[in-house]
RNA sequence: GGCCCCGUCGUCUAGCCAGGUCUAGGACACCAGGUUUUCAUCCUGGUAACACGGGUUCGAAUCCCGUCGGGGUCACCA
């Protein structure tokens, strides 16, 4: 085995976002191929017409490049890149700086790194542009009655499925009895060249198949239960089946690390591998297996693309607010040709009137067309509003829709409620870390099994670490549940660990892509409040918290009684006169920053003989409203002088005393 | 339902393969103290698990069998 070069592969269907599990399993398949010193193959599984699109092909390949996992074979795609240590791909940090390409261009400066391209000449890497190859080995199976062109309907198909359950069985496709192979293969030629639809089956060997696992050892399946497959669909694209046992191959995977839900098609990989052969007549080869445990939810559903939609759907019946998101739905799917405000005007009044009882009954009955000819007489608005209208009803009725992610962001803003991160940009969003959420990624399903020098276990590492140690006898066998604590715990030491230079560069990166509102509001003031948000976050998506009185103009600051009761008015002195009697002190403070601001507190207290808190509490509820703040020097800082001063005097007239 | 996989604190796990050192260790969460000008940190301590029943053995979390429980899969999706 050593002789061979370690190849692992990573093959998403570009149906969406990369998936959490996706990520996992992605992670380990990079860290073995790096652990080994062989090649990482991404490949873009893109077989299904219906589901696949470019987008999500990129979005998946913007995702790894996001979390640092770099691909030595597979689409062209460069990135900026940062440091990092030999071998190991930096995370990005500037992210509106990747371009991608189909054919990866030379390598730029030190800054830029290339994942993919066909060193090896083993491409193309996307499943729809390998056609011919599917097809050559196809035809192989056909001349070796290994495989045979099949008619049925999938409406036939369907009934016998039903007929099969009806009986208490299990539906198992088997060649006919009486299939006339001489006459098949001429209706197969004949449909060929009317472009008629057809499919071609696998002849499952009537043979047990033996899987050898490397995570759950050896595994028997008797030949019951595998039935013909489809390899060839009836638009002439190959199945995943077929194409994964071939690109496999060919593209020379030795590893194949999946999760556990492929452990069943296993068999039917094998037995296609133990019939075909290479151009060169060599015959296929099996690769190392191992197939990984599930990630669930906390509550023990598996973690699903339709999580997002199906909070939202839940919190949507019998909701008051349901007038406002579909008049907020229908205005945002007109984009072009907008409603004059007549029409406007009308669209509110038939959707106020339709949700009267606010419940999502009445959406039901909510008919599509009717409310466009009621809105508008224009026949492309009509068509507009039918269409959204039509959605956002089929959204609702039926499970299985989902929402674009800018709407559902938008309801559960409206509703309050927070959506759970699935989808590696719903983690982005939040403002984890890459290598926070690969590290937490890594221990879901796999254990380095070492100590730390304090005896206890070593769970936070880097990817150089995984690179360095991670194995297939250390996966786990059991499913594990995704604990969002954990993962903020680690998020929150993660950054507070970061160099003082690092996080406001991070966050900065953050707010450019997700906040940029934030980013101007602060202005020049930025670094000061990324000192006073690094330790109290847990992610960059928090960033606003800490600093929220920044974010309320002076006037607009609410005192809260209880803290007023008491920093302001308890005590004697009380806080009110502490406060009068500082602000004559402040006016003197120079340079206004952190330090130079808490020393003069400092010894203002000492001057006057009184505890810290005496002081600190009334300042805090002057600048922030609350007795909740950071530090106080970055506190008044933040602020800036003129402010501080105002603050104070504001809060002086609010929060006097009410028998003054 | 058939087939397949799994089963250690609430959660992730170490220990299992090479039975004794395990009155089962760690992390997250939780609780109680302490440090600190508030918060967040930080420190100390605590609650908490071998699914159940049989075997094998001097001895079982570890090996075997059964029961129960959980999950996956049964597509012209991947």
């Amino acid at each position: 085995m050593p002789d061979t070069p370690v190849i692992t592969r990573f093959a998403p269907s570009p149906t969406g976002h990369l998936h959490i599990g996706g990520v996992r399993t992605a992670l380990f398949c990079w860290a073995y191929a790096r652990r080994h010193g062989g090649r990482f193959v991404l490949r873009i599984e893109d077989t299904d017409q219906k589901r696949s699109s470019e987008d999500a092909a990129r979005g998946i390949l913007e995702d790894l490049a996001w979390l640092g996992i770099g691909w030595d074979d597979g689409p062209g795609f460069e990135v900026a890149r940062l440091s990092g240590p030999d071998g190991v791909v930096a995370r990005l940090s500037e992210p509106d700086q990747i371009k991608s390409s189909e054919q990866p261009e030379s390598p730029g400066s030190e800054s830029r790194a290339t994942y993919g391209g066909d060193a090896r000449g083993v491409g193309p890497f996307y499943q729809s542009q390998r056609l011919d190859m599917y097809k050559k080995y196809l035809n192989r199976l056909l001349e070796a009655y290994l495989a045979y062109p099949a008619f049925e309907t999938s409406e036939e198909l369907a009934a016998m499925r039903a007929e099969a359950q009806a009986r208490k069985e299990s539906f198992c496709y088997r060649q006919r009895t009486d299939y006339d192979r001489q006459h098949a293969h001429a209706e197969m030629r004949r449909r060929e060249e009317a472009g008629e639809p057809f499919v071609v089956r696998f002849r499952t060997p009537t043979k047990p198949i033996r899987v050898v696992d490397s995570v759950l050892g050896e595994i028997d399946f008797d030949e019951q239960h595998t039935d013909d497959f489809v390899i060839r669909k009836a638009d002439g694209y190959p199945t995943y089946h077929f194409a994964v046992v071939i690109d496999d191959e060919l593209m020379g995977v030795t590893h194949v690390l999946r999760g556990q839900e492929h452990l069943n098609n296993t068999p039917k990989h094998v037995a296609l591998q133990q019939v075909l052969t290479r151009d060169d007549g060599a015959p296929f080869r099996m690769p190392v297996y191992a197939h990984m445990p599930l990630i669930f939810n906390t509550d023990c559903s598996k973690m699903s693309k339709r999580d997002k939609d199906k909070l939202v759907r839940s919190n949507c019946s019998g909701l008051r607010a349901w007038p406002r998101i579909t008049y907020w739905w229908l205005a945002t799917r007109i984009t072009e040709g907008k409603l004059t405000d007549e029409e406007n005007g009308k669209l509110k009044w038939y959707i106020d009137d339709h949700f009267m009882d606010g419940t999502h009954v009445e959406l039901k009955a909510l008919q599509p067309d009717c409310l466009a000819n009621q809105v508008t007489q224009r026949p492309e608005m009509r068509v507009r509003l039918a269409e959204g209208t039509r959605q956002l009803v089929d959204w609702f009725r039926d499970k299985s829709r989902q929402l674009p992610t800018d709407a559902l962001m938008t309801i559960a803003r409206d509703l309050s409620i927070d959506l759970p991160e699935i989808d590696v940009e719903d983690f982005r969003r939040s403002g984890y870390l890459p290598e926070v959420l690969c590290n937490y990624l890594a221990l879901l399903g796999w254990n380095p099994g070492l100590k730390n020098e304090d005896g206890t276990d070593l769970e936070r590492f880097d990817m150089a670490f995984l690179c360095e140690h991670f194995s297939l006898e250390r996966i786990g066998k059991s499913n594990a549940k995704f604990d969002r604590d954990k993962l903020a715990a680690f998020s929150q030491a993660s950054l507070a660990a970061m160099e003082p230079d690092d996080f406001p560069r991070e966050l900065r990166a953050w707010c450019k892509r997700y906040d940029p509102a934030l980013l101007d509001t602060l202005g020049n003031r930025f670094d000061l409040a990324a000192r006073a948000i690094q330790p109290r976050v847990k992610t960059l998506g928090q960033c606003r918290e800490p600093i929220g009185f920044v974010l309320t103009p002076a006037e607009a600051i609410e005192f809260d009684p209880k803290a007023v009761k008491k920093a302001l008015h308890k005590g004697d002195p009380n806080g009110l006169s502490v406060l009068t009697d500082f602000r004559k002190t402040l006016a003197t403070i120079e340079p206004f920053e952190p330090e130079p601001i808490e020393a003069a507190v400092k010894a203002f207290c000492e001057a006057r003989e009184i505890g810290m808190g005496k002081l600190a509490g009334p300042l805090r509820v002057a600048i922030t409203g609350s007795n909740v703040s950071p530090g106080l020097g970055e506190t008044l800082a933040l602020v800036g002088k003129d402010g501080a001063i105002v603050r104070i005097g504001h809060c002086l007239e609010e929060c006097a005393l009410p028998n003054e």
